[in-house]
DNA sequence: GGAAAACCTTGCCCTATGGCAACGTTTTGG
DNA sequence: CCAAAACGTTGCCATAGGGCAAGGTTTTCC
């Protein structure tokens, strides 16, 4: 198993070498250019990605045409529409590389399989639903509370890697704003 | 076990009967005012808290003072704050009751204790954060993308109760708009 | 059951952000 | 390596929504 995955599931459960050896064959390498769409909107997702380098975001188009990006997934996390992973619904949010990425891939059966049959997936899903949760929590907060130039100042804060790795369109979309008005915020910092 | 419990794990999960009466004495029915605090900012949440009857809010102030309700939760749904539960952290957020409601409550301890070691409490666990991962990816894209008018008629469509239950200031708080502008939006209609 | 408090509505004006246009800069891909 | 496309910046104006004030209405609770 890649030693990046094994590291997190080492993190998060207390499983032994063997089972996690046991993992290994449910997990494919995938290398993905940059910019490369994964999943768009209407697909069912089928598999859940794990980013071993660069990284995958998850956004979507609204009535307008303009993107909104819900989640970025960086190095040594797990990314998918879980919604439609979950419900087998067609996805509403694309998947897209915003780097050139190499990621693990497994399919939702297997992955789910793995859920109900693997304890260490089972500790690992509620984990990552956890984070997840929390997560979001303060990502609505953020939106319902607090104004554009607060969660700029916030993100310039909590994950500055973003500006350096990021185009400034992609961060707009994060943050909920314009490319125009993220343009004269950062110039009036 | 209170039927309303009951059934909800029979729709969920395969329990049988003499696991599901082992649940019982872990939940204390509890009667709480309308408008009734059940947790502060600031505090560590210790209970999980199932809906009898009424309804009960999460909900933070922001630097303004302003509220922002990010969950409503009527009959038959778990509420709590799980960012602190999970944590163990003290809480941003408040849980209070819009109704006078009844709610079936279970420590932090049990509730984990029974996570960990009855599968069906894993499974209901598991389906409570599930369903919390949809509702908030369907909200952040909301919040990001729709205009408050759209969000008004979007939740006039799915949860028409909402208007006959909540008054006008706590929906305003939860579309992220003020009561001014709901009531002026209302009156567009 | 009545005073006080909370709530709802609406007029007026203010502010943050959006959208277009124009133009320079960077990135992309053959 | 170069042309085309995408991106970033900024001036100008438009618009959604916020905030205050004032008045009517409903709810609370002693």
């Amino acid at each position: 198993m890649h030693t990046a995955l094994a590291a997190y599931f080492y993190d998060i459960t207390d499983i032994n070498e063997e089972t996690l050896a046991s993992l290994t064959p449910y997990f494919r390498e995938k290398t993905i250019r940059k910019n490369e769409v994964l999943l768009r909107e209407g697909e069912v997702c089928q598999s859940n990605y794990f980013v071993i380098s660069g990284c995958i975001r998850l956004y979507s188009v609204n009535q307008e045409g303009l993107e909104n990006t819900r989640y970025i997934a960086f190095e040594r996390k797990f990314a998918t529409s879980f919604t439609s992973l979950i419900t087998g619904q067609p996805s509403i949010e694309y998947i897209q590389s915003l780097e050139k990425s190499t990621v693990l891939a497994i399919s939702k059966e297997d992955f789910f399989y793995l859920v109900e049959h693997e304890p260490a997936v089972n500790k690992v899903y509620r984990n990552i639903l956890e984070s997840a949760y929390i997560t979001t929590q303060k990502r609505i907060y953020d939106l319902q509370g607090t104004d554009s130039l607060n969660r700029l100042k916030l993100l310039l804060a909590q994950q500055p890697q973003v500006f350096k790795r990021l185009s400034n369109k992609v961060i707009a979309s994060y943050l909920g704003i314009t490319p125009y008005t993220l343009s004269r915020l950062k110039s009036s910092l």
